[in-house]
DNA sequence: TCCTTAAGAGTCACCCTGACTATAAATGCC
DNA sequence: GGCATTTATAGTCAGGGTGACTCTTAAGGA
């Protein structure tokens, strides 16, 4: 469906034509992996209602906009990354939160996305509104609206996805070490994974990782150093990594 | 996000009072098995644009509801259940579809829903449109609108929970066998399961069927009489019964 | 030099799975 | 009543994947 027929199924006490208008936004959880904790994309409204509680960053759909093309413009805004850079950044939508009363003022329905990145920097660049930071997950206090449920919600999916797909590349950089791969997953899931287990998971997956060719290696700090791995071109991950 | 705050990020050019006003409508994947095949329940339009062709039930959200109530209350009506039974079907957000000319006579945003149910009846109780039928799922023609990606996502996504979820007892009815859970993996996913395996693999995991205490078997209509089960409680699949 | 840390190689046992065989219990056709 | 057909159910067996573990290598720091 889309618009409904002008005759049909509808009630009479229901005209299509006078169709119930709806604001549309999108609402941002962003997470990072900072100090090989996961980070959420925080802003602090400055506005009633809820004035000065933390909120998950957003805005309205425009006219002739997607709510996807919204996402991706309010993710460069936001995070103060360049529109190139912010295109990089892997975004994927999450579901739609539309309850009559999620936000007094009127009838809001937002569309929820989920956005991955390597360690981004601090947010301001945008010249956005009063504070935003990035916050380490599970630290924040209750959001505002329904913010703690939809941040819930793409945590779960994040979590489920590193399951069965290649996901976890999308926290790292172009290049990365099977350590920084690893850390992902134990971010994310908070758990602690046994290294040569996971090495040999990820290596016998085709298409997971691919070996970087001529630089050998390099020091993550301390401790052997790792050798070098950017994305490979697989997308899903059969059979699957589960959680322990 | 929900409505933005006045100040803020936005350009100049955005008055965020002035919210573009956007339709609101559901769209409805329902997916049945009859005679062992999938079906999906199509209508028929009466209207321009797409006048004649099929395309998925649905219409508005209405001003005091919630898209999921917007998708069950549609569900009961297209599908000429009881709201009683209906209550009961299986149903499950799956995406929401906003490109601004995807409906070409208004800016109309939809959110998708699947709903899941045993071999459901002849669609026209709900004394709906034109046309209304259950159709072979890969017999449709092209569908109105974009329509045709919705139901393929539909179908890849409940082809992918199958795999790691109990979702399967949802095309079955109360009580069933472990053939008919079997045909369900075999529907959906157009492949054949050996049965003693697919057999050990559901018998083995705790909480997906649960046997049938007294009545000890009942006859398919050839063949040896199976036991019967029903649902056990679990919801998720670990190990996840992975497709061939 | 020794200790710590992390990468990377390798082993072993167990579980799950796919492939396959065999038996039981119903129906339908000669 | 035989007999083929169909489906359920039991059981076997080999191979792959995984968890738990050990050991070696290569860096940094006290």
């Amino acid at each position: 469906m889309t618009a409904p027929d002008q005759q049909g199924s509808h009630p009479p006490d229901y005209d299509p034509r006078a169709f119930p208008p709806f604001a549309v936004t999108v609402d941002l959880a962003v997470f990072t992996l900072r100090a090989d904790r996961l980070h959420v994309l925080l802003i602090r409204r400055g506005q009633t209602p809820y004035q000065g509680d933390w909120a998950l960053p957003g805005g309205f759909v425009r006219p002739r906009e997607s709510a996807g093309g919204a996402a991706r413009r309010e993710l460069a805004e936001e995070t103060g990354l360049s529109e190139a850079t912010a295109a990089h950044l892997h975004l994927e939508q999450l579901a739609t939160y539309s309850e009559p009363d999620r936000d007094p003022r009127m009838r809001v329905v937002s569309v929820a996305y989920t956005a991955l990145g390597p360690g981004l920097p601090e947010p301001r660049g945008g010249g956005d509104a009063a504070d935003a930071r990035w916050l380490p997950y599970g630290t924040q206090g209750p959001l505002a609206f329904d913010h703690d449920a939809i941040l819930a919600d793409a945590h779960r999916r994040i979590g489920a996805k590193l399951e069965y797909t290649c996901l976890a590349t999308a926290f790292c950089p172009p290049v990365f070490t099977l350590g920084e791969l690893r850390g992902v997953y134990e971010a994310v899931w908070g758990v602690e994974l046994d290294r040569p287990n996971f090495r040999r998971k990820v290596l016998s997956t085709p298409g997971f990782v691919q070996a970087v060719d001529g630089p050998p290696k390099l020091t993550g700090g301390r401790g052997k150093p790792a050798a070098l791995y950017r994305a490979g071109g697989a997308t899903a991950l059969h059979p699957p990594l589960l959680r322990p």
